[in-house]
DNA sequence: AGAGAATTTTAGCAAAATATAAACATGCTT
DNA sequence: AAGCATGTTTATATTTTGCTAAAATTCTCT
């Protein structure tokens, strides 16, 4: 089980570094944005755990840059600011969990475990149905086999929503509210019509069938 | 309008069932996942309200279950937890909507309302005669075991209409005017004959019968 | 049986609903 | 600024539906 550790305060990172050893995992020390990247660029980990303040940049710039990357390694951020927007923004980019500085060693354990058993329970999570996979961490499908094909947000957000109610008709109207939380004039936009031809393409015709006047059913057999 | 609430903490269990009353709900209590089956198995709820931390487990995997079962009774999770990945579990789960402790009575109040509207006409209430089994949430018909067949809105009409009132002879007229509330040149269209032919070679010849010079009648056996 | 009426069936068209493709917009990366 | 990816709108094609009207069949009554 293999961590990287991002903190520049050498004397916390040796500690840490030894104390995660101790429990068990292998962890490679970077102490600046930069040296993470290569560390990064090398290694597959299976858990990051990063802190905020750098001399050369945030942490969470790091994060934006994997998520754009589609870089899926879970991240834990440590911080010594502890507002509730510093914790809104963490976690709003893409950071998996958040602990305040100072610490006791235990809680960083727990979290660690906690966050690693909901990670492989979501790595395992690619959910199938009528010959149709989901892969919820890499927002992916594939139709009988067929190769992976990565979907955009919106492509995702529709089908993982009509997967998880399949055999219900639900109207455009509902779809499109389940699309953008916020409703608007709904009823003027084709949206779903155009979603739900881009995933038959991808699906085949079958799986999403129309019920004229009345919306769309996922066919679960 | 029958509910299922399952909430082990007893004080809060009685209030909520006390206030769903107040508004109307027929409530069922259970405190356990164990209980919650049973209650599940021998009657029909519209909605369930479901603690997730429970002594016997969590909410979860009973939602887990129904669903694989597919039970399409729509659930609206409470829960002590309120971060993000909490909620997209939930939900993932398939869970139709989540409130967080401590809530408002009227907050769950509109949330009831709300889910229940949206899921209402969804929940397949399929109510059977003389064989013929119409299905209300998705507009179609088996006869005697064959396939679902879906129908168009007016064939949908005509037949709901025959089936709610079997056994009696309906006239051309009085059935265009259940078809088209608003329609008053009734005679000068075949419509009506041209519906039950078509509902006829779905069902098959027998079930709706002419009574030549004064109409039709949906036989109940 | 056979004429005339009532019903059934068929075919086809126009309107409505949906599907698809392509243009346009926007933001992000290089 | 150019180039991509995504989201959204617009425009056009295709499909399905509701309906009409005519043709075919069945029934009824003499």
């Amino acid at each position: 089980m293999k961590l990287l550790l991002l903190e520049d305060d050498d004397l916390l990172a040796e500690s840490l570094a030894e104390s995660l050893k101790d429990n068990g995992y292998l962890v490679d020390v970077a102490d600046t944005i930069k040296s993470a990247t290569s560390f990064m660029a090398t290694e597959e980990y299976e858990l990051a755990i990063l802190d905020i303040g750098l001399p050369d940049g945030s942490g969470l710039e790091l994060i934006t840059r994997w998520r754009k990357q589609k870089c899926p390694t879970p991240v834990l951020i440590l911080t010594a600011r502890d507002t509730w927007e510093d914790k809104v923004i963490g976690l709003e980019t893409g950071a998996d969990d958040y602990l305040t500085k100072p610490f006791h060693e235990a809680e960083l354990m727990a979290r660690l475990k906690a966050l690693l058993r909901r990670q492989s329970g979501q790595l395992s999570k690619i959910f199938t149905l009528n010959g149709v996979s989901l892969d919820e961490a890499g927002q992916r499908v594939c139709s009988e086999g067929t190769t992976w094909r990565s979907l955009t947000a919106t492509e995702f957000r529709l089908l993982r929503y009509l997967m998880l109610h399949p055999d219900r008709i639900h109207s455009k109207e509902r779809l499109l509210e389940q699309l953008y939380a916020l409703e608007q004039d709904a009823a003027a936009s084709n949206l779903v019509e155009v979603y739900v031809a881009r995933l038959r393409r991808y699906l085949g015709k079958s799986i999403i069938q129309t019920r004229r006047g009345q919306g769309y059913v996922f066919v679960s057999r």
